[in-house]
DNA sequence: CATGCACCGTATGTATACAATCTACCGTAT
DNA sequence: ATACGGTAGATTGTATACATACGGTGCATG
């Protein structure tokens, strides 16, 4: 997908063409459509998008307030770099807040939110029994279930009614998504004879994760409080300390 | 002191002019320069500070990333106005995340990270023996008390060793220290027959302050995580839950 | 042969100029 | 009198053009 198709899709709903810009930089950047380190050089964009270099300039800094990109004084600007220890961060700081989110959304949840997380959840189960079978859908596969796999705690923290935290939350989300993508694709890419092999063993990992989003929506229509902690923090923490043991292990 | 003062001080140092005119819009609003809501007129400011409108530009979207100021499009950019409910958000925040890097930072801490605590600590002491005794100075003495007050939750927190962390936790404290300067002005404004009466109070106020951060620098020599945490949320809780309540009473 | 310096190409930072849109005011019609 | 529509002014968004600083290459020199 070229950048060109990602403008298309949000220029009308955004009302200033650096919005636009910046909303397909971040789903390029956090599709992983470009790699660590990447320049992103002004008049390329400008070329790109069609459009002088001053709305590309402020869409950047859009980015760069979101920790995707980093800008030092006229030597330009590239796609943020994050290494293990960056990782770790971006979880410690995921679990204080996702925790946050979760105990303050339990004391206020209604039935709407919580048929709403529900029927994200068996949306989750459906795309799990509808597995790909080209390798090329395979991928496509993983941002899907990605996607729905964040909806599910977006609607669970949603109660909590603190616009600023979400936000915070979900920016952290986008960090740890692109670089646990780009990071996998790097240590484990996904080879001819291997593809089959490589979905069993991530379509076994997910069904994890759904038992355990089961459990959280348990404990949180039980408004279980500490529970409910305890299961996200052991959800958040498998899945984050798994990764930064690989990347670790491949350094 | 006037807009064209902060900008001499950081013009130097910033590499861009965008830099040093967020880095002076920053000290201005934080001072509490401006209200809750007034506008910020791009043509206005590029004549205040001698540039074209670009750099204001720049300098606002910054700006709108830290959460001081809110820019809606073709409709200008204001000084962003927190209500109560918005504070404790903040404060909630800043519970979370403090609490982690002062667990992160204890594990960590170094001799000279505590000599320097200590150091700041002392200073705080020297600051609160020295009281204002002109209404001008009380008012410049509350802001040196701030920051050097500050300077100290910062050194206890640097040792953890998380740069994001570190400036989500600085920006959390500066909405929040905007908002509780502009509120209590608001509440309690310095009337002329009043001021050693208020003074007198904030230095008992402080004092209590200095109190609890000595508790804190003990509990972290000890490596006493547990107490130490208890001691910052108390201590967070008590200065904040007390503005909240004078918020919502005085709404 | 290594090192330092000067020049040039390239990319960013900023100024000026133009276009588009929002707000406020005023006139008109009901 | 009030509500509605249109026009003028002001304000923001974007394009074009210019200024400036960084990096590399080549040459001169010790």
């Amino acid at each position: 997908m070229e950048l060109d198709d990602y403008i298309a899709q949000s220029a009308r709903q955004s009302q200033t063409m650096a919005d636009a810009i910046a909303a397909a930089l971040r789903q390029a950047i956090s599709e992983g459509a470009l790699a660590d380190g990447a320049p992103l050089r002004q008049a390329e964009l400008a070329e790109k998008f069609r459009v002088s270099r001053i709305p590309i300039r402020e869409a950047l800094l859009k980015l760069e307030r979101e920790g995707l990109v980093e800008t030092r004084p006229r030597r330009g600007t590239v796609v943020t770099a994050l290494d293990a220890d960056a990782f770790q961060e971006i979880l410690e700081m995921r679990l204080a807040l996702e925790s946050l989110a979760l105990r303050l959304s339990i004391a206020r949840m209604q039935e709407p939110d919580i048929a709403a997380a529900c029927t994200i959840l068996r949306q989750t189960e459906d795309a799990l029994r509808d597995p790909p079978t080209t390798h090329d859908r395979s991928k496509e596969f993983e941002t899907r279930w990605g996607e729905v796999n964040w909806q599910f705690h977006r609607a669970l923290y949603h109660a909590c009614g603190r616009p600023r935290l979400l936000e915070t939350i979900d920016n952290l989300h986008l960090l740890f998504a692109r670089h646990l993508r780009v990071r996998l694709e790097i240590i484990a890419p996904t080879r001819t004879g291997h593809e089959s092999r490589d979905v069993q063993k991530n379509r076994s990992e997910w069904a994890g994760v759904v038992q355990e989003h089961r459990d959280l929506l348990d404990a949180c229509q039980a408004r279980d409080v500490s529970r409910a902690e305890a299961v996200l923090e052991r959800h958040i923490r498998l899945n984050g300390d798994e990764l930064v043991r690989r990347l670790v292990a491949a350094r």
